[in-house]
DNA sequence: TAGGGTTTT
């Protein structure tokens, strides 16, 4: 039929089986209560736990009590795209109605929806953001609800500052706001709107006659969950090495714990594998040893850690497991192969215990059934941004209190669990609260340019949820005046500006793009704006450091990372490419390629195809670079002018290929894992600086610096005079 | 000489 050819039989039994289902969620109580203040407020928070069934009942809530009347829809957004789509195709199924036509599901790249007829649509925040882009005031919605809002993502945040502008025009349109407990006050006297008066409101989105003004105190329901109880345990004296510490509670939970599977958090790929190896070899052994025990009559005396643990507390009698079981050992991180990750995910075999050793994936992304013992390391590996360098920051830090009572959770799915904490209860509780909002520790200049598209010059007035420091705000509208993407009041300019804040990539990508029409290379050009957007084309290099190295350089070129991705994808496109199945697959394997990045990144070079169509230009406009390179790298040049570094006198010395950056003069080093490590390129532009130890410079692209001035003259030629120059103040008039 | 936590448009 009209929804895929798939044919829906009615069935009765299964539809009274989910109805039944449904009315013993723990919100169905609140059912009522949260109609009543979506009815009479403009803006609900709602505290749900874990599994009270907010985000699968509360859109239904509201279909079914009419917030869909005269074709508008119910939103729900949602952090990741895996959850927007699995969680529309649950609700789909409750409904008893196909995916795609009552319940539909928006996300980059797809949207299942059918127009007029889809009354509740799950999306990312990312997609909703972009959406108000088209349509300012978002009036194809009735309500507009916001799950998982504690994460304090950058889209979340953005959007729930944008929809409480919205609602001074749009007094029909309703916000609801999921969040954890500890946010949720937060979120309430951020919506507080009593004293501030309400806008002239805009065509469709005017009052309907007789229709009620809701109040604009919000109102707050919080719903008990059904999560089971998780105890938390502590050390009683710090663990300085947290791996080995983390190893030895694994084995001593496998030794004396009852049925249940072990998830490990640890902060990134090195400690997992490392951590995996120990513990395999460490079990290996010890079931060797006791083997050989049993042969001597020994006792069962094994290295422990129960006694250094202060038990908090009353601790089930666990008679020691009399049969040694199995144990099955799983790395999990995001960059892991999807078939390794299936392995983490798979059931442990009977009379087998799984530990599944995990990233930050695990804390929020995934969910692994079966887990009944969480063993938290408290560190993780986190994105901070220092505007004076304009470079990230990826370094190892101490997580909040509420990110360790996230993880110590998953251990209580399916029944009551228990979590360690590698730390003393003391220092627990000396860990910050909550996480610090992304919005607070990003580069804002995509952020403040989608701003100013939407019309909202006045940045600083702007009501943010946390505002953002005010350096970053200034580094944003530097670059973007430096870009020509705003002019001398500050304002967007058209059509750069426009056209920078339309396309899904930072600003300084867009313009490499953009300015590829001049040279010549607009089809080069979206290549290397695709490659540079997925995480890495190349494998994970742990362990083959030699294979991988050695498959790179067979496409490697001295001009750099860009140049060797338009090989890479030549290649690709010869071996099939993205529809070439078995043969791509092995042109992959053989080349050391990742496979899912390569699918990843035609998908967004195709996406990026249709935009820059869109502005006129040809996207299939292209150069030999084989032949002539230099078009990619001036385009390159263009955006990146202010990311120039020039190599160091002497640079090669002790320390590596050292480079000055030509803004702020620091030290930068080429990745290891560009083309360009072990080259001497005089000069350089790099799409990204990532801090992890030292300042490595990604996707870099030797230049000659003479085009510098020539390209961007307003950033360097008064540079070159007088150091570092800021633009005029018009441009802080913001 | 030596390395990528996690999302998303």
């Amino acid at each position: 039929g009209a929804e895929g050819g798939r044919l829906v039989t009615y069935n009765r039994d299964e539809n009274l089986a989910l109805a039944a289902q449904r009315s013993r969620l723990p919100i169905f109580k609140c059912r009522d209560a949260i109609l009543f203040l979506v009815e009479t407020r403009a803006t609900t928070v709602l505290v749900g736990q874990t599994g009270c069934g907010k985000t699968t009942q509360v859109p239904q809530y509201l279909a079914e009590a009419g917030w869909c009347a005269g074709g508008r829809m119910v939103a729900c957004t949602q952090p990741r795209r895996v959850a927007a789509q699995t969680i529309a195709a649950r609700v789909a199924e409750e409904m008893g109605t196909p995916l795609g036509r009552d319940v539909g599901y928006a996300v980059r790249f797809e949207s299942v929806c059918t127009p007029g007829v889809t009354k509740i649509v799950f999306c990312t925040d990312g997609v909703l953001l972009r959406e108000l882009m088209d349509d300012p005031l978002l009036t194809k919605y009735g309500v507009v609800m916001v799950d998982e809002a504690h994460e304090r993502s950058l889209a979340s945040d953005a959007l729930l500052g944008l929809l409480k502008k919205i609602q001074r025009r749009r007094p029909d349109l309703r916000v609801v706001i999921a969040s954890a407990t500890i946010q949720a006050e937060t979120f309430a006297e951020f919506f507080d709107t009593r004293d501030v008066p309400l806008k002239p409101a805009l065509g469709p989105a005017a009052l309907a006659p007789g229709a009620r003004v809701p109040s604009r105190e919000p109102g707050i329901v919080s719903v008990e969950g059904r999560a089971h109880s998780v105890a938390i345990h502590y050390l009683a004296k710090p663990a300085p090495e947290y791996v080995k510490a983390a190893v030895a509670t694994a084995l001593d939970v496998h030794r004396s714990e009852g049925p249940g599977d072990v998830l490990v958090f640890l902060t990134g790929e090195d400690e997992i594998e490392e951590a995996c190896e120990m513990l395999r070899d460490a079990w290996e052994e010890e079931t060797r040893a006791a083997s050989g025990r049993r042969m001597s009559g020994a006792t069962n005396a094994l290295p422990g850690t129960t006694n250094e643990r202060e038990r908090t507390r009353g601790e089930p009698s666990n008679a020691s497991p009399g049969i040694r079981s199995r144990l099955v050992v799983c790395p999990l991180y995001a960059g892991l192969p999807p078939a390794a990750q299936t392995e983490a995910f798979a059931p442990a075999p009977r009379y087998a215990r799984k530990v599944v050793v995990a990233s930050n994936v695990a804390e929020t992304s995934v969910t692994i059934e079966g887990v009944a013992y969480v063993i938290d390391c408290l560190f993780a590996k986190k994105k901070s941004y220092d505007a004076s360098r304009g470079a990230e920051s990826l370094l190892v830090a101490p997580v909040s209190r509420a990110a360790a009572n996230q993880r110590a959770g998953r251990a209580g799915r399916l029944r009551p669990g228990k979590c360690f904490r590698l730390c003393t209860e003391l220092d627990f509780g000396r860990l910050p609260e909550q996480e610090t909002p992304e919005m607070l520790r990003s580069d804002l200049a995509s952020l403040v340019l989608q701003l100013k598209h939407l019309g909202i010059d006045n940045i600083v007035h702007f009501e943010w949820l946390s505002p953002p420091p005010a350096a970053n705000m200034l580094k944003a509208i530097e670059l973007l005046y430096a870009l020509g993407a705003l002019d001398d009041d500050a304002k967007l300019t058209s059509p750069l500006g426009v056209r920078l804040a339309e396309l899904p990539l930072e600003p300084q990508l867009g313009k490499a793009l953009l300015v590829s029409d001049d040279m010549g290379c607009v089809s080069e050009m979206l290549t290397v704006a695709a490659f540079t957007q997925v995480t890495s084309v190349w494998q994970s290099a742990r362990g083959r450091q030699k294979a991988l190295d050695e498959a790179r350089d067979r496409f490697a070129v001295a001009e750099g990372d860009a140049v060797t991705f338009l090989n890479v994808r030549a290649a690709w496109e010869r071996a099939g490419g993205v529809d070439g199945g078995g043969k791509s697959r092995a042109f992959a394997e053989k080349n050391m390629l990742s496979r899912r990045a390569l699918v990843r990144a035609s998908d967004i070079r195709e996406q990026l195809s249709k935009h820059v169509s869109r502005f006129g230009l040809n996207p299939s406009r292209s150069i030999a670079p084989a032949k002539d390179p230099d078009p990619v790298r001036r385009a390159m040049a263009s955006g990146f002018f202010a990311n120039a570094a020039t190599l160091a006198p002497h640079g090669g010395g002790a320390d590596g290929c050292a480079f000055r950056s030509v803004r702020g003069g620091g030290t930068l080093y080429v990745h290891p894992g560009s083309v360009l490590f072990r080259a001497r390129p005089a000069c350089v532009v790099y799409v990204s600086a990532v801090n992890t130890g030292k300042e490595y410079m990604r996707d870099v692209t030797s230049v000659d610096p003479e085009w510098l001035p020539e390209l961007a003259p307003h950033f360097y030629a008064k540079r070159n005079k007088s150091g570092a120059e800021p633009p005029p103040d018009a441009a802080f008039a913001f």
